[in-house]
DNA sequence: GTCTATACTAGGATAGAC
DNA sequence: GTCTATCCTAGTATAGAC
């Protein structure tokens, strides 16, 4: 049944999202995996057949989430580039601080394949690029004076927030919006004396 | 002459320090690490009973290079608390972007031991703590509004800025650097319109 | 045919004995 | 320094249940 083997992939990339999340990629062997989602190992090895299949497919599904995340973020202001700026590190600290949370996953990633053409590497890399493009488009339709310096500083706040979440307890979610508000704002054509949204 | 060698224990921590930052801490075993060093297996154990005090060992001294790097920028600033606080942005940029640059050490050290408990993740916390409190002094000697907010906006412009050199290859400093700048200027009680400095 | 469960290989890990 | 013990890893192959 086409259903079953479908629920079944779904089933162990389940249990892998949770405990490589949870306790980081090297620390978790698949054995681990197996044990917890009660799976054969033939299973596992016939959907992903190395473990890097399985932790490539646990990022994209990590990516896929936070496109999810951000669209529904950035939906109610469409037409506002300049409120959706803000949404797009509203959306980043989204998960900041929620119980379990233990950092940007794709940070923790980076941090475990630093070997750069490691395809986990790679996906964390173009996951940074595409929320740098996001924000390039929207500071430019804002019509932001220097739209470059803006994506620039959104992204070490956005950067900034993701990174404080894993080391810190301490949800910056507010600090982060705050920032940026004022990052945004000043970068604004008509001055930097707008009021406070 | 063949007297016990005192610069064995620091040898064995240069090895480790070099392939740990480079390649990650559980991707390198120990064998690696006296192969790399050319010292026999007793010797690492005992100066280092296990991987774990090897880890810890690695990481204070890490923390003791930064407590260098950081003194070494806020000294010519010496009375001026105002641009200290901009020091430490700047000294936490110090090697973003150079050769060999694998991200903040702290962080992925962080990412690779989730567990709180765990000597590793302690000491990448109290790192992390000893820079806001860091922050929080300069920012209530400079008179600055709000030293609190100060000291999480700095903070995450100091985590983004450790955090964006290991996805990105762009050296953010620069960026950092001048969105400190306008953090404090905006928190001056002077006001919002200071000269840039 | 799809799944579970187990036995197995081959290698690398930490650690300790000598 | 070498050698050994024990464990865990990724990955394969085989046996049996539904």
């Amino acid at each position: 049944m086409r259903t079953a083997d479908a629920g079944a992939k779904d089933r162990v990339l389940d249990a892998a999202a949770r405990l490589f999340y949870g306790e980081g990629i090297s620390a978790v062997g698949l054995q681990r995996i197996i044990d917890e989602c009660g799976c054969g190992k033939n299973l596992l090895y016939s959907h992903f057949p190395s473990k890097d299949d399985l932790v490539t497919a646990y990022l994209e599904r990590m990516r896929d989430a936070w496109n999810t995340t951000l669209q529904r973020e950035l939906a109610p202001d469409d037409g506002d580039p300049q409120a959706q700026l803000i949404g797009v590190v509203r959306a980043a600290g989204r998960d900041v601080g929620t119980p379990g949370y233990r950092g940007c996953a794709f940070l923790n990633a980076a941090a475990e394949y630093p070997d750069t053409d490691h395809p986990a590497h790679e996906l964390c890399a173009a996951h940074v690029t595409s929320i740098a493009a996001v924000l390039h488009k929207l500071a430019t339709d804002a019509g932001l004076q220097d739209p470059q310096t803006v994506t620039d500083r959104l992204m070490l706040v956005v950067n900034g927030l993701r990174a404080s979440g894993a080391a810190l307890g301490t949800p910056a979610v507010t600090t982060a919006v705050s920032l940026a508000k004022d990052v945004v704002r000043s970068a604004s054509p008509s001055g930097q004396h707008n009021q406070p949204q």
